[in-house]
DNA sequence: AGACTTAGTTTATCCGATAGACAAAGTTTT
DNA sequence: AAAACTTTGTCTATCGGATAAACTAAGTCT
């Protein structure tokens, strides 16, 4: 059923934009309050002191005058909560516990030797409790915790398939809340860590949003209007299998030519034999390759290739150029389709971003329509490693707080 | 500023919720609108009286009794304006009086031989002309005029660029409504037939659509939760420029392996030698063609290839085929990205979809990703040629009539 | 004919936003 | 230092709209 208005909605709208005002905007006081969103001054002085109540928001004593009375400036209370922030790694679980404005207070993380659920499970378990545990004493304790897994997730928090854990219709969310007794939030883990860079990192302020989380695959989070847009039923973001080469590598998906075979580490596996330059070698060529020869490149991993870079090997140099050429060809393909404000670019792969980045924005330079291009600005993860964390985190705050949205 | 909330808004709201429960929903009586809504009935009651006052809606007479007093019917009244819908090709210019409902009540179309504005804009003048003054007499007249042209629009409406016409900032939505004193809405023609289609064809009742326009390029129109959605600054859906050939053809727009090079009416430029078969032929045969080998194919446009489809010429049909395996394979990107409900495909180059069909459907089917193929519907256009034309009516509108939308 | 049902309106009440008056606490001018 | 002015924030009366519940209207069923 429908959401329809009366008062109660009224005043949760206003409640929240009055809310969201003082958070992103530093301290302000009522009348600053009043002023920018066009709330009457009582209206902001109610909301406000039922805001204080709650200890969401405190007094930070008084500001400068502007030729009158001092104002009594207001700022977003932080530390009225916690929240926890899960991320699922194939080999690795992160947790952090984080005040509701993103700051980290603990963080644990434990090896995932065995990929089973009740395996998965344990270990978060085991890294989580100690956080909950520890946790400060605040006025709304744990208010959330959110998780991001390296899979599709659809509405309800289920896991319905993630193809690196062997998984296919894990509720993990369910177990946790079952287990910890606080709302849970489950979602995949390009979407957390769009999520993470649009509130703490690289996109703040920014509308329109793609986040290219690129690792062992290539994932999306994509943000439209200031929220995660996850598609029909959930599984919106799958670009690592946009094909961008027709007839190219078959794909364990089935498809052939999918973007992540070429510009996330899957692409190691296809690297050139070491002094041949891919710049010249035609298609044919590829195909020859993808059936036997094995790898030219010195390792196989992103943190030795980067060390191997950092030392001039050719056959590494060539390829990151490579691969950012591909993830240029492919984030243009983003670009035109959406048209966003921003491309963000975070994941395992950015350790080497310092080889990538040139290829990928002559890429996307050369290729991206004149008008999506000209006002569009493309950078890397601010948050690096923990930008799915510190997004999982907020999708739990962000959950908590409950932002209302109306558009005319 | 933002929308904030006070009881001219929640009337807004629920006025909108009532009104639209009745559009979409046949006759309904006052208790059922109030069941569906969730609303009061009194608050039914009233919203009902005012919308009947401004005849948007009528009572059509008793309903039949379920145990008690019978119901008094309500329905929407599509006669209580009228909406001009216009479709700006690069030959023709057509044009539409529809009642609110959508229904046709007359429709000109005038060819296009010159492209410059102003020749542009006489010969749209002299197409609705006519359509307004034979508009029949109404209570609120012509409430607004919709146009979909073959390129970029900004927000304000303002035509930034138009290959096909030659057109770079054009401000042709501020000229029509100087001209005729009703509000214009400008937008492109694939979002105008996305919004035709979702509304009164192949995708009514679907929250998330893309409807691709494949004629003389490739565009899509993207419905995101019901509403168009228009990127960072209005630029979205140019998918036609999507690579799906990295090193692929050259296109105009500067960037390779455009996928409208592959599976729109341009592809008809690089028709295989008759006799080869596309099936074995490897990239590089594809690269070589590219450069000179003239067409083999016995006509170059769409009705003229049909015929020859009709009588089963085979490099037609084979070519076809290749054009229904791109057409998918892009259709499988979107699919992946976006995680739709349905995809329509429209567009001049469907009226050759039966030939198109089988190929597009089996590459769908054997390259999307199973959980998103699983619940997506496929089809093609419901409208036909009429798409983009009910579509910029509909614009019109639905700006008219006002939509208010809440999201928890 | 009387009991029961369903449709739609009327009435009293509640809630929250608003404008404008007002109190509080400054700064500037004389 | 007093008076005049400014800015901040609260208080008060009012208004608009949703709602529940009572009520009227108009049916059906036994």
């Amino acid at each position: 059923m429908r959401v329809t208005g009366d008062q109660a909605l009224v005043k949760k709208l206003n409640k929240s934009i009055v809310l969201d005002t003082i958070r992103r905007n530093g301290p302000l006081s009522r009348t600053d309050v009043s002023e920018r969103t066009g709330l009457n001054k009582a209206t902001v002085s109610n909301l406000t002191l039922e805001l204080l109540e709650q200890k969401l928001v405190e007094e930070t004593g008084l500001g400068a005058s502007s030729g009158g009375r001092k104002p009594l400036m207001l700022l977003f209370n932080g530390a009225a909560g916690c929240a926890i922030g899960i991320e699922l790694g194939v080999t690795l679980v992160k947790a952090a516990l984080t005040d509701l404005k993103g700051g980290i207070l603990l963080e644990r993380s434990a090896p995932l030797g065995r990929h089973d659920p009740d395996t998965a499970f344990a270990v978060i378990l085991e890294a989580v409790r100690p956080l909950l545990e520890e946790a400060p004493d605040t006025p709304h304790g744990v208010v959330g915790i959110g998780i991001g897994v390296p899979g599709m997730v659809d509405e309800s928090g289920t896991i319905l398939y993630a193809p690196n854990l062997g998984w296919e219709g894990v509720d993990l969310g369910a177990r946790l809340e079952k287990e910890f007794g606080v709302p849970v939030v489950v979602d995949n883990e390009a979407n957390a860590g769009a999520a993470g860079e649009r509130e703490y990192g690289a996109g703040r302020h920014v509308r329109h949003l793609v986040y290219v989380s690129a690792g062992m695959g290539i994932g999306s989070g994509m943000i439209i209007d200031g929220q995660l847009y996850k598609g029909a039923w959930g599984y919106a973001g799958e670009t690592g299998h946009m094909s961008i080469e027709s007839d190219g590598r078959l794909c364990s998906c089935g498809s052939r030519g999918c973007w992540e075979l070429y510009a996330s580490e899957r692409a190691y596996a296809y690297a050139p034999a070491a002094g041949g330059s891919a710049e010249g070698s035609g298609d044919a060529d590829v195909r020859a390759r993808d059936a036997a020869s094995p790898s030219s490149l010195p390792a196989l991993t992103t943190p030795e290739l980067a060390e191997y870079a950092r030392q001039g090997d050719a056959a590494t140099l060539e390829m990151y150029r490579e691969i950012g050429r591909r993830l240029g060809i492919g984030v243009t393909n983003l670009v035109n389709g959406f048209n966003p404000e921003k491309i963000v670019v975070g994941g395992p792969l950015t350790e080497a971003k310092e080889w990538i980045e040139p290829a990928m924005l002559a890429t996307i330079a050369e290729r991206a329509l004149p008008y999506h291009r000209r006002e569009l600005a493309v950078s890397f993860s601010e948050l690096g490693s923990r930008s799915a964390l510190l997004g999982a985190a907020h999708l739990a705050v962000s959950q908590f707080l409950g932002r209302v949205r109306v558009s005319l």
